[in-house]
RNA sequence: GGGCCCAUGGUCUAGUGGCUAUGACAAUUCCCUUACAAGGAAUAGGUCGUGAGUUCGAAUCUCACUGGGCCCACCA
């Protein structure tokens, strides 16, 4: 015995900036694209650059960096990069406001300088955060090796968006066509249905007169879009109302513009609903936009791209929807027209970022097939793993739910332009060659004279693409698809997709579709999906609710490791949400703190070779050893650290340190030579075997803690030692038996108030615990042991 | 409106037909025992949301209800 190597009395979170910075520099999880290691492959969520880490971000990125860790440990190459989402509307938006300006006010230039400012100035917080977390990406430097850092707004990455849509459009997979779309007027771009949100808003629901041809008879009827009056193309009623069964086959005249109008039966009117009479006007809303449809009634468009009214309009022409609906409303009343206004409750369809109410117009907008593709997407759905298996149903409800293409074509700045020129004179399409990043508004065309018309003027496509156009294709860039084809095909599909539950009708779906059109396979081999961290009462974290919890707080408060071991412990993140506070983070330190002080102690004596003969006692604890790095390895392939981190955490508390500790301590000191040298050197062979495979089990959990004191007992990284592998030991004696005698004996001492070192006068105890008599002996000081019924004399 | 999930001591949680219902945190009492007082030993606390059914037997299976959460959807 000697000094304890490991000096300090408690693990500090200050042990881990060393480490953090050592990995950092030294870029010890680099990606070695010519290792002959079988590669794991995690499409990595970038994360908005501009934005700090969420702690449920946070949470998702420590859980995947414990698979990669692990499957570092089995042997694999693995490719973990660290991407960051630069494109889109996050970014216009944050312009806007930090500039104090509307992007749309700007030439093209100047808008994308603004973006490009704020890109500039945000600061890399949320990489710093990742970094301090242990996160073990495969660089933190941009540069054009496989696994380093990318940024979706590079020229390279981009590149490749444009490269899928050219080969998508030569494959027929893309068209553009007139039709309807979700508009933000704020946003002033087409949104595909994943991105559109619902909000009650109040609004007035006006009861305006409408009057029936034929007969003179005034009809009421409720409408909360009035101003769409001059759209109406049809009025309703349900068959089985009463009230209006005459009415069928008649003809209504609108207010104010005294158009005729056909009456009829259609049981989406709901009788209840205002009076039960609807005004079908074109694109209200999404119901208005389904029945023109069904119908086949030809739709008025009297709202403008610019969110005012048209010419359908008549007197509201120029006016913005809003001051619209506040005219007739007073034209309505002037004439006597509008008999009553109440207020209700109106789910409105908005827009997911802007949270502008949405109108409907038709435009012109590319589109990618997948109405057609919903039962290939499915089959692809079913060759991959889930983790959860339920949550593929969030996939599955999403496909039964998708009604049209996917518009692709967005009228936004920073974004990825879609690379395409038109003749000015034929209009003839012209795309330009792959593997080159493209910027048609302010670059001269391809090709120097049109193969059709062989006119030399050309016009540049100005719209871009939707951010999930550039998301979905992802594990393509990380997988080097069309750079590195060896690469790609040797590694192809990318083994694992972790992410959010939220996000799978919009990243999942659509990485999985266009990968599928570009590759006809799945992307993927396993897709882990996960829940959502709430407040320690349940509840969503919000900023307007004030409940959120920083990470950045965290790291400073505790650092990296008893978040980590939290993260793992605290519940499945597959099955359910769950919850977070400052409270139970802070309960895992203790465990980080007893992991610390078992390596102490054990670290105070010599590592021993594995004697001839093992004593009894450390047969038993090999053998629970084994078992745990059974159950470990057997979960943790399945991306499950909750239930192996909790059954360490177990065998730690009670049965390592408890009891196993406590039984061999005296063995392992030997002061006055009461134990045999071999079965000194058992004892000690046997507390390093535990504590390391201890830590090898928790290094992919708690990565710095394990690192210092495996190096510091071995001089080596944990980091790069194989997983252990399971050691076929027998034992005879069980774990619930020491547990329940050492109990017993503590509380007979305790009961009459006695030391746990007092002398017990006579043991006896059932035969079984002969093996391990003399550890009991010096443990418990007993005088006399005798085998038979359990009774303690004190 | 449709669908899904959840309900177990004060709080959180394990437990998919069978011993006295698991564990953690908090609470109370005692203890510095040479790794750890950020530790140890013990105590108290639950009619398993409500009601019915199936069964020899139900926290567990079925139905209804209540409360909470989530997803989807065409309410003018």
């Amino acid at each position: 015995m000697t000094e304890p190597k490991i000096k300090e009395n408690r693990w500090s979170k200050d042990l881990e900036k060393p480490v953090y910075e050592n990995w950092k520099k030294k870029g010890v999880y680099k990606f070695n694209k010519n290792s002959n290691k079988k590669v794991f492959s995690i499409d990595t969520p970038p994360p908005y650059v501009n934005t700090p880490v969420h702690i449920g971000q946070a949470t998702t990125y420590v859980l995947m960096d414990m698979f990669a860790r692990f499957k570092r440990m089995m042997n694999h190459e693995v490719l973990f990069p660290l991407g960051l989402d630069r494109n889109g509307l996050p970014i216009e938006i944050a312009a806007e406001k930090n500039f104090k300006v509307k992007l749309a006010n700007l030439s093209r230039e100047d808008a994308i300088k603004k973006c490009e400012d704020i890109l500039e100035k945000s600061s890399l917080e949320s990489v710093d955060s990742f970094l301090k977390l242990g996160i073990s990406f495969n660089s933190w430097e941009k540069a054009k090796d496989i696994g380093d850092l990318y940024e979706t707004d590079s020229p390279d990455y981009r590149s490749l968006t444009q490269d899928t849509f050219i080969d998508m459009w030569d494959n027929n997979l893309i068209y553009e066509d007139e039709r309807i779309n979700n508009f933000c007027p704020g946003c002033q771009t087409t949104l595909a249905d994943s991105e559109v949100d619902y909000e009650n808003i109040e609004t007035d629901f006006n009861d305006v007169i409408f009057r029936i041809k034929e007969t003179g008879e005034e009809l009421i009827i409720s409408t909360t879009r009035p101003e769409l009056i001059c759209t109406c193309a049809m009025v309703i009623f349900n068959p089985e109302d009463e009230r209006y069964k005459h009415l069928e086959g008649k003809t209504a005249i609108t207010p104010v513009y005294a158009k005729e109008v056909p009456i009829k039966s259609h049981s989406i009117a709901e009788i209840n609903k205002g009076t039960g009479l609807v005004m079908m006007a074109s694109m209200g809303d999404l119901a208005d936009i389904r029945f023109f449809r069904e119908a086949k009634l030809d739709p008025i468009i009297a709202i403008e791209k610019n969110g005012t009214m048209n010419y359908h309009a008549g007197f509201l022409r120029g006016l913005s929807v809003k001051k619209a609906r506040e005219k007739v409303i007073g034209t309505l009343k002037e004439k006597k027209l509008l008999v009553k206004q109440k207020k209700v409750y109106h789910r409105t369809p908005i827009c997911e970022r802007s949270k502008d109410p949405l109108e409907f117009i038709t435009m012109k907008e590319f589109y990618v097939k997948q109405l057609d593709f919903k039962n290939d997407i499915k089959k692809i759905a079913d060759k991959i793993n889930f983790y959860s298996p339920k949550s593929k149903q969030i996939l599955l409800d999403w496909l039964e739910s998708i009604s049209i293409d996917w518009p692709i074509s967005r009228r936004r700045f920073y974004a990825t332009e879609i690379p395409l020129w038109y003749c000015d004179k034929c209009n003839e399409q012209i795309l330009p060659k792959k593997g080159k990043y493209h910027q048609p508004w302010k670059e001269k065309a391809p090709i120097k004279s049109c193969p059709k018309c062989k006119c030399s003027t050309f016009r540049g496509e100005t719209r871009v693409f939707d951010t999930w156009f550039d998301s979905s294709i992802s594990p393509l860039y990380i997988l080097k698809y069309s750079r590195d084809d060896k690469f790609f095909k040797k590694n192809f599909p990318c083994t694992l997709r972790p992410q959010g539950k939220e996000i799978v009708r919009t990243w999942l779906y659509y990485t999985l579709l266009k990968c599928y059109h570009l590759t006809k396979k799945p992307i993927f081999k396993d897709v882990w999906i996960n829940y959502h961290i709430v407040d320690e009462n349940g509840k969503k974290m919000s900023k307007s609710q004030g409940n959120i919890i920083d990470p950045k707080d965290v790291i400073n408060k505790f650092g990296a490791e008893p978040f980590r071991l939290w993260a793992a412990i605290e519940g499945s993140l597959t099955n359910g949400d769950f919850r977070c506070s400052f409270e139970r983070i802070d309960g895992a330190s203790k465990t980080i703190n007893k992991l610390w002080n078992v390596a102490r102690f054990v670290s105070m004596f010599e590592k021993s070779k594995k004697p001839l003969k093992l004593s009894e006692l450390d047969k038993w604890i090999i053998l629970e050893i084994n078992k745990l790095i059974d159950y470990s390895k057997k979960q943790y392939e399945r991306y499950d650290f909750h239930n192996p981190a909790t059954k360490i955490k177990n065998f730690l508390w009670e049965t390592l340190a408890s009891h196993y500790i406590e039984l061999a301590k005296t063995r392992a000191y030997n002061q006055e030579n009461r134990f045999s040298k071999q079965e000194q050197d058992s004892a000690l062979y046997t507390l390093y075997y535990c504590l390391e495979n201890l830590l090898k089990l928790l290094a992919p959990i708690t990565p710095f803690i394990t690192y210092k004191i495996y190096e510091t007992l071995n001089g080596k990284d944990i980091h790069f030692e194989p997983f252990p592998k399971i050691e076929k030991t027998i034992s005879k004696i069980k774990t619930e038996d020491i547990v329940a005698l050492n109990s017993n004996i503590w509380k007979s001492k305790k009961d009459k108030g006695l030391s746990l070192k007092a002398e017990i006068k006579k043991l006896t105890i059932p035969e079984k615990f002969k093996l391990i008599k003399e550890d009991l002996i010096y443990t418990h000081t007993v005088k006399e042991i005798k085998f038979g019924k359990e009774n303690i004399e004190l």
